[in-house]
DNA sequence: ACAATTTTGTTGTAAATGCAACAGAAAGAG
DNA sequence: CTCTTTCTGTTGCATTTACAACAAAATTGT
């Protein structure tokens, strides 16, 4: 549990909160740990989760998947990250996508009505808990607004560029790995993935980028 | 101001606050209001506003232009909504979009800054303006997902069903009008104008629609 | 090390989209 | 009302993408 108190208190939703004060707002939260196998259903499409899930190791997958099973990948959650803090935020809102496991993972939920919902006074971390979700909810939109960017592209050339950039900013270095996989970078950008496959190439060919799996450049 | 004030009353960041309360708060967030004319930038890209914006009347657009004036609309906002949210709650967090009238329109400028920094039993309010704030930014982020999934799809036909579907699903009935003319549409879901003018006349001529104007079906 | 499976890149073809140009309809100005 | 401007739909053509099929490369299990 060591390695994971360090964890948490590096997350943005124990931002500012220290190991003692985290493990009594854990029992404020009713925390559960839960463990998942690899390509394992989080969250279906339909539910209606109450609690926020924090990923405390493993990698999960938001998806959609559309009437006809052409996926649609909305983000990667690496661990330290919250997932359905949205839906969980909103009192019935169904989800529309789904939550899986990309490999084995471990889930913290941590059930946050009682935060909202009871008088912040109730507990002295209540209202740390509300700004860092509230700075949390913040973050995800700006995460979305940039995935928007991406695929508001017209072309494949022009998407994997947006993306890619974004990417080495992110990472704040020349050479840089992404966590997808082709098909998953495919499924991520709405892009078919030989066409993307094609289109990488011509990149290197042109000069553009070069790449080695999932190492750029 | 009484007019603005049954407005504040229901939009999402008053919720729950009476009328005399409000003109409190609205103290404590010093807020202003500010007019604006038609297409007349409210914010710029590269702007890091600190403070929410709330539109009192008129229609503004939330658009992204990239390097040679392709422009994608993120968003309509209507009177009561709340924009720039995310942006004036991630401190230094830039603004990679543009707010911009579509109308003469009059925004109240609001400093939730205050709120957030300071201690929440200063103003009875302020934890409600906060809960407030999160609700908003969760819903924010569903709507950003919506528009995910609008634009993921694959063709133009897809696009324009998954958005009128949802649009339709919003207004609650057969008949609904969509706030956007041809080209603004065309940028929402990212295509070109007259390929999806075009796809709308074949699915009139298929019968899966009837549209004239804004007026669906 | 070998076989089986998965992932990735390549190619050809059909279909869809972007682009440009234009004409009719609608809206706005005087 | 008339003229001007803006918006919308249509069409042809060049370009791009989706799809399918396959081969090469990498990964996994035994």
């Amino acid at each position: 549990m060591e390695k994971n108190l360090s964890l948490l208190k590096r997350s943005a939703l124990f931002l500012g909160v220290d190991e003692g004060e985290i493990e009594s707002m854990l029992g404020c939260l009713g925390a559960k740990t839960q463990d998942y196998g690899k390509e394992e259903y989080v969250l279906r499409e339909g539910d209606s989760p109450e609690a926020v899930g924090l990923l405390l190791s493993g990698g999960i997958l938001i998806v959609q998947e559309d009437y006809w099973g052409n996926r649609n990948i909305r983000a990667r959650i690496v661990p330290g990250q919250v997932f359905a803090e949205a839906f969980a935020c909103v009192p019935g809102a169904v989800m529309d996508v789904s939550v899986l496991t990309d490999e084995k993972s471990r889930v913290l939920w941590l059930n946050v009505q009682r935060v909202l919902h009871t008088c912040p006074s109730a507990c002295a971390h209540h209202s740390r808990m509300i700004r860092n979700l509230l700075s949390d909810l913040a973050e995800n939109s700006l995460r979305a607004n940039e995935k928007l960017t991406h695929i508001s592209r017209r072309s494949t050339r022009e998407k994997l560029l947006s993306y890619l950039s974004a990417e080495a900013r992110r990472q704040g270095r020349a050479e840089f790995f992404i966590p997808f996989n082709r098909q998953q970078l495919a499924d991520y950008l709405s892009v078919e993935r030989s066409a993307m496959s094609a289109e990488l190439s011509r990149m290197q060919r042109d000069g553009i980028l070069s790449v080695d799996k999932n190492r750029f450049p």
